[in-house]
DNA sequence: GTCTATACGCAGATAGAC
DNA sequence: GTCTATCTGCGTATAGAC
């Protein structure tokens, strides 16, 4: 019956706070909070500012909101890769698939967390680590996982950053990457990305091979 | 002479003008243009708001200038790197380590342009193609190097995209993968970032050896 | 060239009718 | 809950004295 309440779930969200928050999430993501507007959020939603201040109190209050509810849905269930019995390497091309699947369907998601960030670190790591998950773990387990299979990783950090490098840099830095080197050919840039998954996944695998 | 030239060039340049780019340049660079005010640039010159409009009609055209220059000096001659008579695989490196240089003095740098760059791609652009370099040249140079040296690298353009990812995004998303990771340990993290040259050229030896 | 004072517009936030 | 009208403050920009 998961269906049913998601549908319930949707429709009786499917008020005016989820229209603010739905048109909140696309002006923040693409202008970022010192770039929108709280008129095109209104705009966005089909309502006027007012209604914006009496559903959220403020700009600040209504970005938190969106922030979170960006979190919750970018980083879910890294863990559930994680926590499977597959092999480490299985884990990793699974990871590589999920994030890419994940930036394909919200390609600003990078360059809005990477602004948002160096903005205002602080606040942005309350929200982040409500979620309460532990890197440190994570990283330790994967390490000692490529050991198990004697595979030498090296510094585990570096693994990991140069993985998440490859997968995210192409979504934060496509309005340069296309100008420069595809002519701006959104198509080909499109291609692009999608060859990603393979390309990284060949990386790992030779990294791997090489011991 | 260089030096005296330079010498000269610097002190007749510390002048008003010269003082409100620098200030300029070091408000924009973190703030960004969304975020600076024209009043923290000012206090950061030593001079009032209405000085910059007298140097620089509007904040826009600050910004651009401010821009411009940026751009001269986070892209010095690449070609002057694939120019030489080293090895393709020589080239890669100094690449790597010229770049590394360049961030570590400017760890800024990458947050500011892909913020801005996503922000105005278009005005961006423009400040950019002013310096008429070839990146499609460049990549077919860096391909048939490879290649005559019976190097198979695959698409150029992932090779070097996962070159320049591996490079820029530690800078890029340095203040969340130093908290999450590093536990905000500034030291730590520097160290790592020094790291990344060994790293990144290790990587590169995998790939070549590889075939 | 440099300052103080001020204009002007915009964006966030509130008041109050319905 | 939703609207219109309005306030308030801030940030860019200008006027004008020195």
């Amino acid at each position: 019956m998961f269906w049913l309440t998601t549908i319930l779930i949707m429709e009786q969200k499917d008020n005016t706070e989820q229209k603010i928050l739905e048109a909140a999430h696309d002006t923040f993501l693409i202008k970022g909070m010192d770039g929108a507007r709280m008129q095109e959020i209104a705009d966005g939603a089909g309502i006027n500012k007012a209604l914006l201040h009496y559903y959220f109190r403020s700009k600040q209050k209504l970005f938190e909101a969106v922030f979170a509810n960006i979190l919750k849905h970018a980083f879910p269930n890294i863990l559930e890769i994680f926590n499977s019995d597959k092999t480490v390497e299985e884990k990793m091309n699974d990871f590589v698939d999920k994030y890419l699947e994940i930036l394909i369907k919200n390609p600003y998601l990078p360059n809005f967390l990477l602004k948002e960030i160096s903005r205002a670190p602080e606040m942005i790591a309350g929200v982040f680590f409500k979620s309460g998950f532990e890197p440190r773990i994570l990283l330790d387990g994967i390490k000692r996982e490529f050991e198990s299979e004697g595979i030498h990783i090296g510094d585990v950090r570096h693994f990991v950053v140069n993985l998440i490098a490859m997968i995210v840099f192409p979504f934060a830095a496509r309005p340069l990457i296309q100008r420069v080197i595809f002519e701006d050919d959104k198509a080909e840039y499109n291609k692009f990305l999608k060859e990603r998954g393979t390309e990284v996944k060949k990386l790992i695998q030779t990294l791997i091979l090489k011991k």
